[in-house]
RNA sequence: GGACGCGUAGCUCAGCGGUAGAGCACCCGGCUGAUAACCGGGAGGCCGCAGGUUCGAUCCCUGCCGCAUCCA
């Protein structure tokens, strides 16, 4: 019987899935976009945009398949670009890949072999060529798949000749701005790679070393004693001993170095065969040496003579290598301390950052040749004429230096340690500092570090705003940039240096130029092929090429030259705004190799904008990584659950820390993901058969609670649009989440099913509703764009085919765009229902509503009700109180949903429940109805049954049907 | 060891000097015209630990612990 009326109510009608099966349909979305087509046509459409916002990609490595980090870090970006575009950027995307440098290098010596043994040099690089090729392509499939936006067509790619070229080009500016040096310098230097490492090529491991204690007896005991205030007889030995894990840089040792500041005694060592020995040791460390070398007294205590003495006072006095004819001075260094070992400090420049500024200082370094300041060759042996060492390894001779040291007497003390200590990062071999000639970009020559620390704080916006100060403090404090590498896999140093003096040509910068036209035809290889006489014709004779290829981060540092400056969609003008965004380590990589080059080549930054993300880690917080086995693949979150579903985790996740991924955390992504996806499905359901061109209804011609639904969503979109704007992307998903929740599923989709429902399809109450979700919709979709790559679509094809266009004066309509990409934030949410006194109304109605829902809650516990609607509702209120809602009270029951709903002044029942209002009370008491259930709108009301033709069915109910058949015209609803 | 940062409900995040908040998950109930959906109600926090400043601290200061990034 009651199934008569069923045809008569509209129900939603939707072919937007409630299922989302994101793992199938999403690679079949790609595949329908088609590969070039989409962004081109983006483009196309957006490109001729006024302002410009620049999302500059950092290349990552063309080497292996992508991870987790690369998934957040390509999406954080895809998030922005989509949002910029949102907000009406012209927002071009270039992926880029870093082809050049050693992990490739190992992967093709592995299959290839080493260069110079079955490979020559142009072959292998060649291989390098095709293997990074190969590599990008595994990558760039990946990356499509996450649903990120760019010209992947056209990435940029450092091994392009035209690049190798411009990274020439780049050089020759830096060198011309004299930024560029030829020096000296210790470099942290792997022997299996016969190569200096960058610092990112470095890391830090246990290592298990020798620790020694060494005499080094003084040329002139009495005079060193004296300082003490003691005198000793012509017998007595006096000795500095230092302290010293590395026994292998001994033969290098020029110095020894005190700190200036700290105190020293001069206490009892163990005797030398029949002589007396008497020790220099910082007073703090006294006990502890004393203790190691035996000569304790009694109570644990060194044996003291004379006075302490200040390390200053001691300077310039000469003691005797412990092995090698040499004299070897006191120096000071404020590097010394009193933390362990001896107090006194074995200096070797040649093996030691420190080491090698103070010997600067004191001019050892510049007395001393090459061969003798640093007797270790590239593969770890002693050069040959070093003394007694020459042709051994260095690891191997640490235990010949301590033997040697035994029988000459000056070994006091030999013990094992275990500590931390640079590791390469390919090899996992312990590493060393060499002094050796290299290629610097130096930081102060050309006051290259004021100024990329002055671009730090005028030029740069960082987000989050410690970034500033983390980059500022670590160019503050970083060495000169070494640029050399020696190896086959990069772009050279296309440098001519003198036979004799080994300096540039004076005319390098314009022979790099020339160099870069040679190479933009045939890549790299044409340096390596180049007759320096086609260069420099007779002059060829002086010269030699150097055989350094550049640091691969200049390679990629250089990229605002090499791609932002030469592709034309990439140019900025006036007002546009670029950004780097990537993970926090960049701060000392590519930011930073970015911002130098940038300042050394134009004097200012490359960037407006930085925004770094943190790394990825597991539940407990720990990094993920293959030894703990906690790592999560981006490709099985794609396989299980969808791109979208991995976009809104990184999207809810506070970048700016460690962003945590786990299993439950994916299925409460989900759970979040259904939410906000069948609140667009129940809005498209409802929008069945809406035609916008004709049934959208005005704003203000929308009924009241229609109205209340715009302002909540255009609070939302004020709120959205404003979280991305500052990169706040987990307040973006929190706004729309509760808002698909509170606003619409508890509140206005639940009350308005009724209207949707029950009133004839063209009438006035269900099209104001459809009005309203129609534009509340427009808006959502758009809010999601930047977050959902592929739902968003998927959403937008599944809208009424018209759409408004609320920018324009009168509002026309259009057929609906191939995607919301072209789109803008929706303009069509006007201001309404937003004065003051209108808020308070709502939200005094809202807090009573909440009453009603507690009271009825009540009711249901008891068994008394099922449905609200079985329930009827007296408001029991302040006289104020019933004037403000004296006008919409006819209406009232369908805003609490239920059958009847009554507004009295006065006195309120027992049981009534308080609510309390700012400056007046209202009380709230439930009745169950005792009226008949009409079978359509299950309403219970008096009127049911009381028309012959309708028996079910109550008044206005028979007044819907009969609009449904064609007579009058139907219910008449204003409110809700 | 140093620099920068983080630690609030099972999960993701708000709050940042005045009796701890949201969404999800969980528990209980309802609906059966959004149905592998939807609605209502509820429970759940030594706000990392220990000191200090303050009438009062999750919020400010110090130290410690844990985690992460970079560096030595």
């Amino acid at each position: 019987m009651s199934n008569d009326y069923k045809h008569t109510i509209n129900l939603p009608k939707t072919d937007f899935a409630m299922k989302a099966d994101l793992a199938r349909r999403e690679p079949a979305m790609l595949a329908e976009w088609g590969s070039a087509q989409r962004y081109a046509e983006l483009q196309r459409r957006t490109g001729k945009r006024e302002h410009g916002f620049i999302l500059h990609d950092g290349p990552p490595y063309a080497n292996g398949k992508i991870h987790l980090g690369h998934a957040v870090n390509k999406i954080l970006k895809d998030i922005v670009v989509r949002s910029k575009l949102m907000a009406g950027f012209r927002s071009p995307y270039v992926p880029g890949w870093d082809c050049h440098g050693l992990p490739i290098e190992i992967a093709v010596e592995k299959k290839y072999g080493k260069v110079g043994r079955k490979i020559d040099a142009e072959t292998f690089r060649q291989h390098c060529r095709e293997y990074a090729a190969q590599q990008i392509d595994l990558q760039r499939r990946d990356f499509r798949r996450l649903g990120v936006l760019g010209d992947w067509e056209h990435p940029y790619r450092t091994m392009d000749f035209s690049y190798e070229a411009d990274i020439l080009r780049a050089l020759a500016k830096v060198y011309a701005n004299g930024h560029v040096a030829r020096g000296f310098k210790p470099v942290h230097w792997c022997f299996d790679c016969g190569s200096a490492l960058a610092e990112a090529e470095i890391e830090y491991q246990d290592k298990q070393s020798p620790a020694i204690d060494v005499a080094y007896d003084a040329l002139d005991p009495k005079t060193l004693a004296a300082k003490f205030g003691v005198s000793v007889d012509d017998d007595t030995i006096v000795a500095v001993p230092i302290w010293t894990t590395t026994p292998w840089t001994l033969p290098a040792s020029m110095a020894v170095t005190l700190g200036p500041d700290l105190t020293y005694s001069l206490i009892k060592g163990p005797n030398r065969g029949e002589r007396e020995v008497w020790l220099v040791v910082a007073t703090a460390l006294a006990d502890r040496c004393a203790g190691r070398y035996g000569s304790s007294e009694e109570n644990g205590a060194a044996l003291t003579r004379g006075k302490p003495v200040e390390g200053r006072e001691l300077e310039g006095l000469v003691l005797q290598h412990p092995f090698y004819d040499r004299e070897i001075p006191l120096i000071l260094g404020d590097h010394v301390s009193a933390e362990d070992g001896t107090g006194a400090v074995h200096t070797a420049p040649g093996h030691g950052a420190d080491d090698f500024v103070v010997g600067k200082q004191y001019g050892i370094v510049d007395a001393t040749p090459a061969n003798v300041l640093n007797p270790v060759g590239p593969n770890g042996v002693y050069l040959p004429g070093t003394p007694i060492f020459a042709g051994q390894h260095i690891w191997k001779a640490n235990d010949a230096v301590i033997e040697l040291l035994r029988e000459r007497g000056a070994l006091l003390a030999a013990h094992k340690i275990t500590h931390s200590y640079p590791h390469c990062w390919r090899h996992h071999t312990p590493i060393a500092f060499r002094t050796t000639p290299q290629w610097f970009i130096a930081m102060d020559a050309e006051g290259l570090r004021a100024n990329a620390l002055h671009a730090i704080h005028h030029d740069v916006k960082f987000y989050p705003a410690w970034g500033e100060e983390r980059i500022n403090n670590m160019v503050e404090g970083r060495p000169d940039w070494c640029i050399s590498r020696q190896r086959t896999w990069g772009v050279p140093i296309a440098l001519a240096v003198h036979k004799v003096t080994g300096e540039p040509h004076p005319r390098s910068a314009e022979l790099l130029q020339k160099v870069a036209e040679r190479v933009e035809k045939d890549g790299v290889d044409a340096w390596y092929a180049l007759d320096l006489a086609a260069l420099l014709g007779d002059e060829a004779k002086d010269y030699d090429k150097v055989r350094d290829i550049l640091d691969v981060w200049f390679d990629s540092g250089v990229t605002h030259f090499c791609v932002l400056d030469q592709r034309p969609e990439l140019h900025r003008n006036p007002g546009d705004q670029v950004m780097y965004l990537e993970g926090s380590d960049q701060h000392r990589g590519w930011f930073q190799s970015s911002l130098l080059t940038s300042c050394a080549m134009h004097g200012h930054a490359p960037f407006d904008e930085v925004l770094t993300h943190g790394f990825t880690v597991d539940a407990q917080g720990r990094k993920m990584s293959k030894s703990l086995g906690n790592g999560i693949e981006p490709q099985d979150v794609m396989n299980k659950y969808g791109a979208d579903i991995l976009r809104l985790w990184i999207a809810s996740a506070d970048y700016r820390n460690e962003m945590a991924l786990s299993e439950e955390i994916l299925k409460r992504v989900a759970d979040s993901y259904r939410r906000i996806r069948n609140t667009c499905r129940f809005l498209l359901g409802n929008l069945d058969g809406f035609d916008p061109a004709s049934d959208l209804l005005t704003v203000d011609r929308c009924l009241l609670l229609d109205q209340w639904a715009i302002r909540s969503a255009r609070d939302v979109q004020d709120a959205v649009v404003a979280a991305y704007a500052r990169y706040d992307f987990p307040e973006v998903v929190q706004r729309v989440q509760n808002f698909c929740t509170n606003e619409m599923g508890a509140l206005y989709l639940d009350i308005t099913k009724d209207r949707l429902y029950t009133m004839p399809t063209g009438s006035h109450g269900r099209r104001s509703a459809q009005s309203a979700m129609f534009r509340i919709l427009e808006s959502m979709v758009r809010w999601l764009a930047p977050l959902f790559a592929f739902t968003t679509e998927e959403i937008w094809q599944a809208m009424p085919r018209q759409m408004h266009m609320p920018t324009e004066i009168r509002g026309g309509f259009t057929t609906r765009d191939a995607s919301v990409l072209y789109e803008t934030w929706y303009q069509g949410l006007r201001e309404t229902q937003n004065a003051p006194d209108q808020r308070r109304w709502w939200a005094d109605l809202l807090a009573i509503r909440e009453t009603a829902a507690r009271v009825l809650e009540g009711m249901r516990r008891d068994g008394r009700i099922g449905s609200s609607l079985d329930a009827t509702l007296t408001l029991h209120a302040d006289p104020a109180v019933v004037e403000r809602y004296k006008q919409v009270a006819d209406e009232l029951r369908f805003f609490f949903i239920v059958s009847d709903l009554r507004l009295d002044v006065g006195e309120a029942p027992a049981d009534a429940v308080l609510t309390e209002l700012e400056g007046a009370n209202v009380w709230v008491s439930a009745a169950v109805s005792d009226a008949p259930k009409c079978v359509r709108c299950w309403h219970h009301r008096e009127d049911v049954g009381k028309h012959a033709d309708h028996p079910e069915l109550c008044g206005r109910c028979v007044e819907n049907v009969a609009a449904c058949e064609g007579h009058g015209a139907g219910e008449v609803r204003r409110w809700f």
